[in-house]
DNA sequence: AAGTTATTATATGTATACATGACTTATCGA
DNA sequence: TCGATAAGTCATGTATACATATAATAACTT
């Protein structure tokens, strides 16, 4: 079952991610339930949450406050991220992957070709290479058969331009060259040569933010919100 | 300010760590707010709080179960540690020190050759190493410089038998070979030789995993609790 | 007038009452 | 006797009232 709770904190930490709530604000409890309708006690449980999930500052006896994600705090994501990744490639081709994800794995990389195969990009092809690209991610994850390093993989996207979802659907070279990392990642964790899907999956997941920090940022959808909520002075 | 909330899961956090409460237990809020003489409510937001750090399963509508630590587990930290640890080492390389936590890191080293320069291995002197060795983690954490990485860290740290704290301060050979990684690792660490760092740290903690992995289990100190608290059924 | 202190307002922290869903047990039927 | 269904019990989920610490404001002194 799905308690109030959890919607809540879903509904928080979407509006954070997608920059509904610039840095600083200050979310008030009260504030907060009635926007959603609710009462103080499950935005509690969820403001609480999202500041053990990094998403927020908490001080005692004065409430939670927006994160700010800095241009730094970006860069040590993705570095996190495509070490991370990098590391479940090469654990996941050390331990090998039985029939079924293989099957999976290479399904995924014959579906981008497909895509990509039109020779041009379509904008109604982004929303399914988006759905493969994700879902390859996970499998070579999954593939590490580490819960710890799922965790702290999930805890690298937690960052506002920091995922997969985020792809550059206008650069057909990058797309082509990030999808044939792809192949070659499934290739080496299939051949068991663990380095190589580490170096592969390492670069893939760097050369990704290198092309999204050049690209111009979406302005934040911020701010419908900015008269609600105060803003945290400095100090 | 400190709050119950914090207190009353930092408490239960203990509790688990040191293994007073068995895997499975049900930690019913009633009872654990009897015994911690608060509400139900500060010890509400600690259970939460506690699932989501990985101490706890949280099953809605169910309750908060203690989550085994089982050798795969425990395993699977090591590693994580291990490689983190590695990354850490790495990039406090490639980014270098200040004149400050140069001198500390030399400073540690030297406090640590003091205390084996005796040649035998006095009981009243583990507490001193340990601290010297926490410190010196802490420090080599700290120059990466990488807010992501400290959190990741910890985390994997949140695990019984994973921890800087657990020294077998019964083999000599062991902990000189530990205490000259220390030494080698901020040697690479000052002459900005990266990839040595990280191997030598990865090195330096796998071989602590193996050591600990090796030695008998000390038995838990529990069940105390085990009448008070229901176990939860399989299933 | 500026700084300091006292007062007030407000948001968070905690306790508790009520609502709801899950597990237990008892009753009924086959 | 075994199974299924229904009532009852109990723990969790939510709302709300009260307690308390912080921040804002006003009054006062120097």
């Amino acid at each position: 079952m799905r308690t109030r709770s959890q919607s809540v904190t879903d509904q928080l930490r979407d509006m954070i991610v997608n920059g509904e709530l610039p840095q600083d604000t200050h979310l008030q409890e009260q504030t907060c339930a009635f926007m959603l309708n609710v009462s103080r006690t499950p935005v509690r449980a969820g403001l609480s949450a999202l500041a053990i999930e990094g998403y927020l500052d908490y001080r005692p006896k004065r409430g939670y406050f927006v994160r700010g994600f800095e241009a730094d705090d970006v860069r040590d994501a993705w570095m996190m991220r495509a070490w991370l990744e990098g590391l479940a490639a090469l654990r996941a081709a050390e331990q090998g992957v039985d029939a079924a994800t293989q099957a999976l794995l290479l399904g995924l990389v014959a579906q981008g070709d497909r895509i990509l195969g039109k020779g041009h990009l379509d904008p109604r092809d982004l929303a399914p290479y988006r759905e493969m690209n994700s879902k390859w991610h996970a499998t070579v994850i999954a593939s590490a058969r580490s819960p710890r390093l799922e965790q702290a993989i999930r805890q690298t996207l937690n960052v506002p331009m920091v995922s997969e979802r985020i792809i550059p659907w206008d650069d057909h070279a990058h797309i082509k060259r990030s999808h044939d990392d792809h192949r070659r990642v499934v290739d080496a964790i299939l051949a068991r040569e663990a380095w190589r899907a580490e170096a592969l999956m390492r670069e893939h997941i760097y050369a990704g933010s290198k092309k999204l920090s050049a690209a111009p940022q979406p302005a934040a959808a911020d701010a419908v919100n900015s008269a609600v909520f105060p803003v945290a002075k400095r100090g």
